[in-house]
DNA sequence: TAATCCCGCCACTAG
DNA sequence: CTAGTGGCGGGATTA
């Protein structure tokens, strides 16, 4: 019709053309990375991200080492491909790449690699650069880990040369080239919460022609990302960058008008007649009215800065507004899941009565690029629905849900600054609106940033402004977790029933297995609500502690500041709980020990190199614990970086094992205080990479299979599970690329045997969970929004942060960070800026509660919070600044590098980022 | 076959 | 007019 077909066989355009040769480039490994990708993929769940990441991170590895060859290197040949990485280095900036050749023609052209062009890849992956680079991306490091993962590989070296000439240039298959992995791309070149300082501009150009694409695709993501607030127009060809900082409140403001809108209803109805497609009526009836306020607003919400009106004009664009529309079908809907068809039909309603079949099929095809973009976002992942009819796919929001109540209030209105700061325009429609909202926080205070632009912030003085906002998002964030893990749960209760059961499975079996791999939609699915998210709940007092990974998996640790912010939460998800989100962690492993007398000890053999981690952080006593399968005792050990790229690559595992020497507080195993001592750590990975995901959740599974693992951690649990009633669990968390899952594992085989019945998990309605070690056993852990509290004695529900600061450490690893240290080469930390978000350390104050103050690690490094309470040294990290630390600069900054190398190792060493908090019990005090 | 969704033509606009 | 945007839907891939 309309459409000129293309010239179906040739590919017609000529930019287009480079599909065949972008592969090319990466192509060298790829084979082998494919087949490993695959799998991976099969493992995790299809579709999704993490195929994506997957299969990103073969090429995207590919093409950063390429990439970087070709900045640094020069120009070489065919390599041009790679212009994908450029935008990767560029990043932000689009200037930087001057290069961009033809773009996606020449990267097709690119094909071949030359050997010589593995090699440099190869080698440029493990060059700092490239890290360096990659720490702006976050999700680079992913890749680049899965890189090295490959590289390490034998495959890779053995296809560099070889396959690689093949070329294979295999067309990147669809998936390869799908929207949601270019969007991962995308995002990947960004950090999720830039600092306000930098102000990232994204030239359309730049990165078109880095990730090897039409331009045309690029609208695609940043319309969609636009409507979000993510990104924003700056120019003609450039867009700002402003990350998730904006993402509560965007998304809060559209579950408003969501409501207002009635989608609800509408989706109700429309469920009701989904055969029919084609009915309009029913929009009609409704909405009509709705429609056009609503879109008015959504505009002006969307876009604050649009220029004018009359800019809007095509503007309105629909994919925008659709998109806007459709996240607004999540946050209104109850059950956060919805239908395709559903979403199409009361789009088009919306936008038009008509109803053509064909308009049906266009919104479709339009909503699949949203839910593409937004899965890439983890805020969405797909899912299927079997209705009367059958099966029908949909989607379901993993993202943060009620934010709408007090929480986004309480939150500080990022985005609002955000905006501003990132970009130079003000927007003056949204904002305004925004500071009502704002003023509505009573916690929050508006002072002007550096930038000059005001923020809120909390009560808190002292609260750095990243946490401000880290912690309003992860509070909010967390909150709607929670509230939509009950919903989840409580609606569904086959989620339910699936995540204890699989949780349980896993804590039984303690198998390699993952979790997830047999089923990965099942699994997906039950673990959604925590899916990205997990929670930890901590007392009122705490501030949540909020973890976010942005799709990087940046971690965020806020403290809330106090009452107000705790009284928020309250009332919405977790009254009282303060939570603990952990975002792109990979993995988790939690425990506390209690009392110092944690039996750090024979972990050794394996995790030693976590133990030695933990150690130097201080009290942390080592539970040993885990790791990627890869990884082995002695490489932890080692200092070798390298085991760990491919460790890391492979799961990032991380374990904290702090001991809790001081714990004072923890001490009781039952009681929540006892959390204090409670250190995590995440490990992570990237979030991004899928692969590493993966295998991380693997080898972590893996490790706590290993009987030797088992039983060292069982021991060290059981000894202080003994005390502690609570069982230690293994949190696993996927990387934002993936969907998000978060395990949560038993560490002991018998979870149930520990303490933790699934049929407690299921009381506690919580999906994740995250768990203390036994050793935390005094520590309390979080719940998931505990909401009843089944937990039995202790903590039920919420670790309550005091105990948390307590004593204990609270190690959070986010996915994306990472040390740079060891092995840095491969891995790097992004955004240094973020990651230091941190808690402060004296932040727990006091130990009961984790005021806000508590440090709040945003940023995808990890950060620790140490609280100062055990006596224990410190590890470099907690040292640090108070707020954030990044766990992972460069061991020697850390103090002690082999431990942290180890910690790295043991996370993987590229496990990105890692975040802890520790929390000193009684130091703070 | 159905579900996905890539690809890129082409209209509309801004500059 | 040209370049930037982005609607749109054919038809290729996948599942």
């Amino acid at each position: 019709m309309v459409k000129v077909d293309a010239p179906p066989l040739s590919s017609p355009t000529p930019r287009a053309p480079a599909s065949p040769p972008r592969q090319e480039g990466a192509s060298f490994g790829r084979r082998a990375m494919e087949v490993n990708c695959l799998t991976l993929q099969d493992l995790i769940s299809p579709r999704q991200p993490r195929l994506e990441f997957v299969i990103e991170d073969g090429e995207n590895a590919q093409k950063e080492n390429i990439f970087v060859d070709r900045s640094r290197m020069a120009p070489k040949t065919p390599m041009k491909n790679e212009p994908i990485d450029l935008s990767k280095q560029k990043t932000y900036t689009p200037e930087r790449n001057p290069i961009t050749p033809v773009k996606l023609a020449d990267r097709t052209q690119a094909e071949p690699w030359t050997p010589t062009a593995n090699l440099k890849m190869l080698i440029s992956a493990a060059s700092p650069d490239m890290r360096d680079r990659e720490k702006k991306k976050e999700l680079f490091r992913p890749i680049e880990n899965k890189d090295d993962a490959f590289s390490d590989s034998p495959q890779l070296d053995a296809v560099g040369d070889g396959p690689v000439d093949d070329l294979e240039k295999q067309p990147l298959s669809r998936k390869q080239k799908s929207l949601g992995l270019l969007c991962q791309k995308f995002l990947a070149r960004y950090p999720s919460y830039p600092l306000s300082t930098e102000k990232t501009t994204i030239s359309l150009d730049e990165v078109a022609t880095s990730l090897g694409v039409e331009r045309r695709r690029i609208y695609d993501i940043v319309n969609v990302l636009e409507s979000l607030h993510m990104v924003s127009r700056v120019a003609k060809n450039q867009y700002g960058w402003h990350g998730r900082h904006g993402l509560q409140k965007t998304l809060k403001n559209l579950q408003r008008l969501g409501e207002e809108q009635k989608y609800e209803e509408q989706m109700a109805y429309f469920h009701q007649k989904e055969l029919d497609l084609v009915e309009y009526k029913f929009g009609e009836r409704k909405r009509e009215g709705f429609l056009d306020s609503q879109d008015q607003q959504l505009l002006y919400f969307s876009e604050p800065d649009c220029t004018s009106a009359s800019a809007n004009s095509r503007k309105d664009k629909s994919l925008r507004i659709m998109s806007q529309k459709f996240v607004m079908l999540f946050l209104v809907s109850k059950t956060k899941i919805v239908t395709l068809d559903v979403a199409a039909k009361i789009l088009i309603e919306e936008s038009q009565d008509v109803a053509d079949h064909s308009k049906f099929k266009t919104k479709v095809r339009r909503l699949y690029d949203i839910a593409n973009v937004l899965t890439s976002l983890v805020l969405i992942k797909k899912v299927h629905v079997t209705e009367e009819r059958g099966r029908k796919p949909a989607f379901k929001w993993i993202g943060p849900v009620d934010f709408s109540t007090e929480n986004g209030e309480q939150l500080v209105d990022v985005s609002t600054s955000a905006l501003p700061e990132l970009k130079t325009e003000p927007r003056s429609p949204f904002q305004p609106r925004v500071k009502q909202r704002l003023a509505r926080h009573s916690s929050f205070h508006m002072i002007p940033t550096s930038d000059g632009i005001k923020r809120k912030v909390s009560s808190e003085p002292n609260s750095p402004r990243r946490r401000e906002q880290g912690s309003d998002e992860y509070c909010s964030k967390i909150v709607n977790l929670a509230a939509a893990c009950r919903q989840k749960i409580d609606k569904d209760s086959q989620n339910r029933g699936c995540i204890s059961k699989k949780m349980l499975r896993s804590s039984g079996k303690l198998h390699p297995v993952p979790p997830f791999p047999g089923h990965p939609q099942d699994s997906e699915y039950c673990f959604h609500p925590l899916s990205h998210q997990v929670f930890s709940v901590a007392p009122a007092d705490l501030s949540p502690v909020h973890l976010q990974n942005g799709l990087n998996g940046h971690v965020a640790l806020v403290p809330t500041p106090t009452a107000s912010r705790a009284e928020s939460l309250k009332p919405t998800a977790l009254p009282n709980q303060p939570l603990v989100y952990v975002p792109s962690t990979s993995l988790f492993m939690l425990y506390g020990s209690l009392q110092e007398g944690h039996p750090k000890p024979e972990k050794g053999r394996d995790t030693p190199e976590v133990a030695q981690t933990s150690c130097s952080s201080a009290e942390l006593s080592a539970l040993p614990f885990v790791s990627s399968h890869k990884r082995r005792p002695q490489q932890a050990q080692e200092p070798a970086a390298k085991r760990q790229s491919t460790e890391i690559e492979d799961g990032p595992l991380s374990l904290v094992l702090p001991k809790l020497t001081d714990l004072t507080d923890v001490a009781s195993p039952g009681s929540v205080a006892s959390v204090d001592t409670m250190p995590l750590e995440a490990f992570q990975e990237y979030p991004e990479m899928p692969l590493a995901q993966e295998a991380a959740r693997k080898t972590t599974m893996q490790y706590l299979a290993t009987p030797k693992r088992k039983n060292s951690l069982r021991n060290a649990d059981i000894e202080n599970s003994k005390d502690l009633p609570q069982p230690q669990y293994l949190y696993v968390q996927p990387a934002p690329g993936l969907n998000g899952f978060n395990f949560l594992l038993p560490a002991h085989q018998a979870a149930n045997a520990v303490g933790l019945s699934p049929s407690q998990l299921t009381s506690l309605h919580v999906p994740c969970m995250v768990v203390p070690s036994t050793a935390l056993a005094p520590v309390p852990f979080f719940y998931s929004p505990a909401i009843n509290s089944p937990v039995p004695s202790s903590g039920p529900v919420n670790f309550g942060l005091p105990g948390l600061r307590s004593s204990n450490q609270l190690l959070i690893g986010s996915n994306m960070v990472n040390p740079k240290t060891s092995k840095a080469p491969s891995v790097e930390p992004q955004h240094p800026g973020q990651s230091p978000v941190n808690l402060s350390p004296g932040v727990s104050r006091s130990r009961n509660t984790i005021t806000p103050d508590s440090p709040i690690c945003m940023g995808h490094p990890v950060t620790i919070m140490k609280l100062p309470q055990s006596p224990g040294p410190m590890t470099p990290k907690s040292i640090r600044p108070p707020y954030c630390e990044t766990f992972f600069k460069t061991p020697g900054s850390l103090g002690e590098p082999v431990t942290w190398r180890r910690i790295e190792g043991s996370q993987r060493n590229l496990s990105s980022a890692q975040r802890r908090l520790q929390i000193p019990s009684g130091s703070t005090d």
